[in-house]
DNA sequence: CGTTACCTGAAA
DNA sequence: TTTCAGGTAACG
């Protein structure tokens, strides 16, 4: 569900509301305990009970949580997962999976249909800081940044972009908005863009995600903000979900075909297939 | 690399 | 009833 603009807007309604705050209190339900990872239920409440959190950070789809000792909680929203601050002793709700109860009378509610989500407490960020590319936001991406993550490559542009460790945060929703911008075709060998395709997609990347920041997100059936409220970026999208609909450049009707095992939306005018996607 | 599994619910 | 869904790890 979340991708990076999703993630960034939990982040910035969350962070406010636990930055100096202590943990008074953790609880599961029984479906929710699944969502630990490497630490049971109890350890997890023993450890956490009595810490402050010291900041908020988001590392590609990744909240990071800063403890007051150093550590880290781990959280990553997966399909379906939705954080949000509410007050202590009101409704939890359908899907109701975890809450961290902290000092001022509200508390972090997980809430998570399909329970891929996952929380993890580390002492250090390597681990996961070895497993994601660049941030793509970041004033150092450079246009040189993402032609050296695609030189050379015959996998499919969109699969490169999907791949987290190439780059950070982007999604099946803004990797094909993006290469729409861009007017790549999203089965082009990564390695055959032409130096003008890579400062058309760079540019395109930053500016879907940017836009989507801005607009709070994409909701399209479970994201929400920190304060249960949708986002307006999926007014804004010009061929996600929406095949058999006219493209917003050209009129010719939105395609959808399948790439990297996603659906995959795109306009064949306006991304056309170089020889080299058309033979698979 | 692409495919499958992990889960559950909504929509076709 | 079947298909599809914003993600990622594990598999061949």
């Amino acid at each position: 569900m979340p991708e990076l603009p999703e993630v960034e807007t939990v982040r910035r309604g969350v962070e406010p509301a636990v930055t100096g705050r202590t943990v008074r209190a953790v609880r599961f339900t029984p479906q929710g305990e699944r969502l630990l990872q490497g630490i049971s239920p109890t350890e997890f409440s023993d450890y956490l009970i009595g810490r402050r959190f010291e900041a908020l950070n988001r590392r590609g789809k990744y909240l990071v949580f800063v403890l007051d000792d150093g550590r880290f909680l781990i959280a990553h929203l997966r399909m379906t997962g939705r954080l949000e601050v509410e007050p202590t002793g009101t409704e939890e709700g359908q899907f109701f999976r975890a809450a961290i109860t902290l000092d001022d009378g509200n508390e972090l509610r997980w809430r998570d249909v399909r329970r891929f989500g996952t929380w993890e407490v580390a002492g250090d960020l390597s681990a996961l800081l070895c497993k994601l590319g660049p941030e793509p936001l970041e004033d150092d991406y450079l246009p040189s940044v993402l032609s050296a993550a695609l030189t050379g490559r015959h996998a499919p542009i969109k699969s490169v972009l999907l791949d987290q460790r190439r780059v950070a945060g982007m999604g099946n929703i803004y990797v094909d908005e993006a290469l729409h911008r861009a007017q790549i075709h999203p089965r082009r060998p990564a390695g055959s863009l032409s130096e003008a395709e890579v400062l058309a997609l760079h540019a395109a990347m930053r500016e879907v995600l940017q836009k989507g920041i801005h607009n709070s997100g994409t909701t399209l059936r479970d994201y929400v903000n920190a304060y249960g409220q949708e986002g307006r970026n999926q007014e804004h999208l010009n061929v996600y979900q929406r095949t058999g609909l006219p493209c917003h450049r050209c009129g010719t009707g939105v395609s959808r075909i399948v790439v990297a095992g996603r659906g995959t939306h795109f306009c064949p005018d306006c991304q056309p297939a170089g020889d080299e996607a058309v033979s698979h």
